[in-house]
DNA sequence: CTTGACCCTATAGTAGAGTTTAGGGTTTAA
DNA sequence: TTAAACCCTAAACTCTACTATAGGGTCAAG
């Protein structure tokens, strides 16, 4: 337990030092506990945090988005005191997520028309791929709040 | 056609004014035909790529993966002279795709997992989101190629 | 007991993706 | 014919997510 150095999980999960650190500052990890001089030490979960952050980000998710799922799972205390608002957040996220499938899988069939056609022979003058994904009913999305003004 | 200001095409994708002529700078839409007092001209189909921006951004593509895939759909030039490298991009981008995919389905099924265990009564004391998209096993994907040194 | 590989903080710098500002033409409706 | 609402460029600025640098402790091996 809590015997890992920094480096080492550094090297097991893929991710910079500095950017491990960086993550802490920022509240994605929580603070490690140090030795006696001051180096943080982890135990293995800690990689596993760390690659899941990796692979959300691959996914679009923020920086603060995977700190609101993180707190999800971290917080116990959010089940006492919010209950109400993670599960709205857990919904909210759900919501997004099968948004962003719905989308890739959109992609990926236009794609694949696309890989195909290039692999028979002649005539790939123009392919559909943006029609397909441009969403030509006001399917407006409000979730990715973006930039609004106060 | 080529009858809508940039302010409409904007109203009309909701990308703002800037953005679109940032988009035209980066090479991502191509440089509109100007009125002759220098106003930039678009036709419908404009809106359609500009949604399609905004979609593949929010899925985690950064803007330069998405002049990779305009660029395949524009391009037919690229199908005379570079036939097998554009298969090739075809089908890393559906790699691509299929592995976000399963990562998204993954957090779907743990994230619903626990919405349901949130409405159900009592002890939700840890929930496992972190392991199930942590990916134990050795699963680099060197897809992203990120910041390599020369 | 020192050298090399690690660790620390604090601060500055960078890349990607816009956004804002300054300064100035254009169009259209009153 | 003028004022509001648009459009233009060039350049500076912002925000996110790192990445690098400076300056300095720590620790294990030889």
């Amino acid at each position: 337990m809590n015997t890992q150095t920094i480096g080492n999980i550094s090297k097991a999960s893929g991710t910079p030092v500095e950017t491990i650190r960086f993550y802490e500052r920022e509240g994605l990890l929580p603070e490690a506990p140090r030795t006696a001089a001051g180096y943080r030490l982890y135990d293995e979960s800690a990689t596993g945090r760390l690659r899941f952050i990796t692979r959300a980000k691959a996914l679009g998710f923020t920086l603060a988005e995977i700190r609101e799922i993180l707190n999800l799972q971290d917080n116990p205390a959010s089940n006492r005191t919010g209950r109400k608002e993670v599960k709205a957040l857990t919904e909210k996220k759900l919501a997004d997520i099968q948004r962003r499938i719905d989308d890739l899988q959109r992609m990926q069939k236009v794609l694949s028309n696309l890989a195909s056609e290039c692999s028979g022979r002649g005539g790939v003058t123009h392919c559909p791929i943006i029609e397909t994904l441009s969403g030509l009913e006001d399917c407006t999305h409000p979730e990715h709040p973006g930039n609004q003004k106060p």
